[in-house]
DNA sequence: TATATTTAGATATTTAATGCCAAAAATACT
DNA sequence: AGTATTTTTGGCATTAAATATCTAAATATA
């Protein structure tokens, strides 16, 4: 019999949690047993081996970007010359040195190689990624920026049915 | 004298907590504590200062979206007929409706309106929710999808400088 | 139906979170 | 510069939660 890793036999209880989880990444082992209808040892038992199976990735606070001043949210498309490893693989090295950007996806549909999700204070600071940073980056041939002008909703993957 | 919720006098201590708690949301306080040189009274005093004031908006658990057999994401970017506070409010209300959306964000620069996040198992599904789904709310007159083939780097909000 | 296996629940123990108070540090005021 | 005021820290006691272990129940298997 396959380990819940991979075969994914999750019940009633499993979902709930990570449903729960998603929401509330930070309730104590007793209420989230509480609300899935479960005593808090094997309520604990189930959270640790989701962790465990990397099922559950990880725990992440949510900081609310307006209130750090960083006002400007942008969408970068990206177009990359030549599509060899070693272009990708240096884009995404200095990509992951500029701390603006939040998000590095490689997309297909657009005309463009990567979508970049950034967060910056202003179009001041905007203008100088774009310019001093993104461009820069060897075998950029084009950037096309759209803005964020409001975020209507985010949540996390559904894990019911 | 105005309150740290606007006025944002974040020390070094407020940062380094915003910075932790986006990797590890689910640190102790007393190893939070330890790590960024403080004893866990003032460690919690401030960690609740910084949710208390909204900064920090909550914590969610990160589910690994592949696991959970929702092996394709796409970025849809939808046009609408016209621009009207009814058409959005509608659109959004039903949007909300489809767990398969993971994210929502008015957009600029695009010649689309909305940009949606959507995670569903296979190409089959995501070919039904945007026949039956999607391109049926009133005033959606055009859909562009992109499918994500890779997700390169994801993080939170950068807070130290 | 009997047996093996898995999963739940209870309890004791360890560890962490919380609230309170005194001391220290930073700030403001004269 | 010195003193007062405010703010923030750190220690300690208390409360609550997490963890480990064991027994019982439920489920699956032969």
């Amino acid at each position: 019999m396959p380990s819940k890793v991979e075969s994914l036999d999750l019940d009633r209880y499993d979902r709930q949690i990570l449903e729960l989880l998603q929401q509330h990444g930070r309730i104590s082992n007793q209420e989230l047993a509480d609300r899935i209808g479960l005593s808090p040892s094997p309520c604990l038992r189930r959270v640790k081996a989701l962790e465990e199976s990397g099922l559950i990735q990880g725990y992440r606070a949510l900081v609310d970007a307006k209130r750090m001043g960083l006002n400007l949210m942008a969408l970068l498309h990206i177009s990359m010359d030549r599509h060899t490893p070693e272009r990708f693989e240096n884009f995404e090295r200095e990509i992951e040195r500029l701390p603006q950007v939040l998000e590095c996806l490689i997309i297909t549909g657009q005309d463009a190689d990567y979508q970049l999700r950034v967060l910056v204070e202003d179009m001041d600071a905007y203008h100088d990624l774009l310019l001093h940073k993104i461009t820069r980056i060897e075998g950029v041939t084009g950037v096309h920026s759209s803005f964020v002008l409001r975020k209507v909703m985010e949540r996390g993957v559904p894990c019911m049915g």
